[in-house]
DNA sequence: CATACCGGTGAGAGCGCTTCCAGTACGGAG
DNA sequence: CTCCGTACTGGAAGCGCTCTCACCGGTATG
C-alpha cells in the first residue's frame, strides 16, 4: 500500500503510464487481462502498478463500460424481519456462490419500513447496479413496474406479471404433498396457516391445500392467514380455540410451525398424537425442536443460485434459455406428522 | 417511467438541456439543489426531467464528485454467522437509523470463508464506498492496515491499533459486573465460557470476570473459549465434565449461554438453584428461554450509529469531537442468575 | 521487390457529469 | 447617462478510464 507521501490523490493511469514509459492504453490493456501485450511490457506495467499501488477507479471505467460490476439481492422486507427467517440467509448465499471468482460485487438491498415498490424500482433504475435477484415481492407491482423497464431482474417466486425471468416453487404441488401426507397419517380435521396473502407463494399453498383437502373430501376452509414470521405463528392459539378438535396443520413456512407447535403443546395437544404438523422450507430450527418437524424443502439457496445464472445470461444480452422455471419441493419426513 | 421507445440509452443532462432550453450547467444546477436558478428555468428544467425520465448517472457524477454516496457496514465474518448472531441485524440497523434521510446507501459487507484483511482493505480502497463501519474484527491486523490508508472508518469495538476512530463497550467493566452478581447470588465454583480471544471482547470479558474473582478471593483460573456461536456453547458439557462442582457460569454471550444453559439442565442440574448463569448481548433468545438469561446489555444499534455519526463527521472533513467512544453495559437480572 | 499481414503500441475521442469563470440583462445609485 | 452590483445563465475544462483507429517494424507471401 505504498502511496506517494503528500499526494492526496490516488494515482491514476497517466501516472502509471508515466512511470512504466509507456502509453495508458498499453496500462490499460494489462489491467484489463493483457490481450496482445508484450511480456516485457506487462512486467514493467506491473511493477509501476505495485509501486504506486495504483487501483483503478470504479467511477471512471463504469462512466465508459456502462457496467457497474455489482448486482443486487433486493428483498422487499424490512430488515428485522430479513435478519429473523433463515429462508433469506440461505438466498444470500446461493446467490454470492453464483458469482464467485467473478468479481462482481453482490449486495443486499432491504426494504425500509413503508418502502414503495417504486423505491426499488427507482434504486434499480439508478445505476447502482447492473441486475438483480428479486426475493420475496408481495404482489405483482413491483414485477409489473420493471417489466417495461430494461433493467435486467430475475425474480425468486412467481412476479405475477408477464415477460419477466424468475425461479419458482412449485408451491401448489408442494402444499398438495404435505397435507396429503397430514391425510395419510390419519388426520381428518387439517387447518392450515397461511403466509401473508398478499404474496403469490402463500395464495399458492393455500391452494394446494384445498385442492388436496377436497380430493379427499374434506372440509379445505380452514385457515387462517400468518406473515411467515415466528410471532405470526400465534395465530394457531386462536386456530384451537376455534377449532377444538383440530387434528391437523400444514403451515406454511417452519417459523410460524415451530411457534404453532409450542402453543399446541401448551394448549395440552401432543404432537403428532393428538395434533400432526407438517411445516415448510426445511429450515434448521425445524430440526432442533421436539419433536422434530416433518416439512417440505425449499433450497433457495439452489434457486437464488438459478436466478443468478439467469441473470448472468440476460447481463451478457443473452435471453435465458428457460426463463421460467419451476422447482419442485421434497416431503421430510420427522416427528411431527 | 417514461422512456423515448427505441432509445436503449438512457437520456442525459445534455437531453434534457436541450428540451427545456437551456444549459447542461443550469440542468445540473436544477438537479443538485436549485442555487440560484431562476423558477421560471428551474420548472421547465423539471418537466424536461419528468418528460424524459431522467436519471444522473451516478458513475459520472462520482468521477467529478469523488463521491459514491455509498457507505459500508463491513462485517468479517461468514454470511452464516452475520446471519445467525442477532447482534449483527441490530448493528446494521443502527448504521441505517444514522443515515436515514440522507441519501448515502448502506451496504452490508460480508466475508467470504477464508477472507484475508487485505481483501478487505482492497475493497475499501477500490473507491466503492465513501467509508464504512467496521463491527466484529479479529485481531489488529485491518485496523493496522486501515490506519495508514486515506479512509474513512470507524470500528465498532477496540481495533487494537492507534489513530483509528472508534465505540467500543467497556467489556471488562461488564464482565466484572455480571461476576460480582453471580458472586453475589452464592456461587463461589464459577467458570467463563469466553468469546473467540483473537477478538479484543473476548479478551476484555474474560480480563474482567478474572479480575471480578480475584478480587472476591475465589480461583479466576476456568475458563474454555467458545465462538460466540450457537453451537460453541457446547463446550460448556466439557466444562462441567473436568469441573462437576460448577455453581456458576459467565457466558460471554447470549447464543452460548443458551446453549450452555440446554446442556446444564440436560445433565440434571438445576439453573439456577445448583448452576447460576449469566450471559451478554441481551438477545431476545435470552428472553425465551427457561429460566430466562439474567444478562449484560449491549445495545448494538446505539453503537453502530455511534459510529455511523463519527463517521459523517469524517466524511465531512471533520474531526470527530470524541474520537474513542467507550458505551456502559448495564445488568438484566432474570431468572437465571 | 512490392504487398499483405500481424503483434504490439500510442494518440485521441469521448463516457456524463460538476464547477469555475465569464458573460448578459437589469435595476438602482451616483 | 454612466457605473456597478445582483441575479441568472452558458461555455468549457476536465474527472480517469476504455476503445477505436492508425501506425510501425518485421516477417511471410505473391
Amino acid at each position: 500500500m505504498a502511496r506517494i507521501e503528500g499526494a492526496h490523490s490516488a494515482p491514476t493511469l497517466e501516472d502509471v503510464a508515466r512511470i512504466a514509459g509507456v502509453s495508458r492504453a498499453t496500462v490499460s490493456r494489462v489491467v484489463n487481462g493483457g490481450t496482445l501485450v508484450a511480456a516485457k511490457t506487462t512486467e514493467a506495467v506491473r511493477e509501476a502498478i505495485n509501486e504506486l499501488g495504483y487501483h483503478p477507479n470504479k467511477a471512471a471505467r463504469s462512466l465508459v463500460t456502462r457496467r457497474t460490476g455489482v448486482i443486487a439481492v433486493i428483498v422487499p422486507e424490512t430488515d428485522d424481519r430479513v435478519f429473523s427467517d433463515p429462508y433469506f440467509p440461505q438466498a444470500y448465499h446461493g446467490a454470492l456462490q453464483a458469482f464467485i471468482g467473478s468479481d462482481v460485487q453482490v449486495v443486499l438491498a432491504m426494504a425500509e419500513p413503508g418502502d414503495s415498490p417504486s423505491r426499488m424500482v427507482r434504486y434499480l433504475e439508478s445505476g447502482h447496479v447492473d441486475g438483480a435477484i428479486i426475493v420475496s415481492h408481495h404482489g405483482p407491482a413491483l414485477a409489473q413496474a420493471l417489466a417495461h423497464s430494461w433493467q435486467p431482474v430475475v425474480f425468486v417466486g412467481d412476479p405475477e406479471a408477464p415477460g419477466v425471468c424468475y425461479v419458482d416453487l412449485d408451491n401448489v404441488e408442494a402444499a398438495r404433498v404435505a397435507t396429503r401426507h397430514l391425510i395419510e397419517r390419519g388426520a381428518r380435521r387439517i387447518a392450515t396457516i397461511t403466509g401473508p396473502l398478499d404474496m403469490a407463494s402463500a395464495r399458492a399453498r393455500l391452494l394446494g391445500f384445498q385442492e388436496a383437502m377436497t380430493e379427499a373430501g374434506l372440509d379445505p376452509s380452514t385457515y387462517v392467514e400468518g406473515g411467515y414470521t415466528s410471532e405470526s405463528g400465534g395465530v394457531a392459539a386462536q386456530l384451537l380455540a376455534d377449532h377444538p378438535d383440530l387434528d391437523g396443520l400444514f403451515v406454511a413456512n417452519d417459523l410460524m410451525a415451530v411457534t404453532a407447535m409450542n402453543i399446541v403443546q401448551a394448549l395440552g395437544r401432543r404432537v403428532p398424537e393428538d395434533v400432526r404438523i407438517v411445516g415448510f422450507d426445511d429450515a434448521a430450527i425445524g430440526q432442533h425442536c421436539t419433536p422434530p418437524l416433518t416439512t417440505m424443502t425449499n433450497p433457495a439457496a439452489e434457486h437464488t443460485r438459478e436466478a443468478a445464472e439467469m441473470l448472468m445470461e440476460l447481463l451478457a444480452g443473452g435471453t435465458p434459455a428457460n426463463p421460467r422455471m419451476l422447482a419442485h419441493s421434497r416431503l421430510v419426513v420427522r416427528g411431527s406428522a
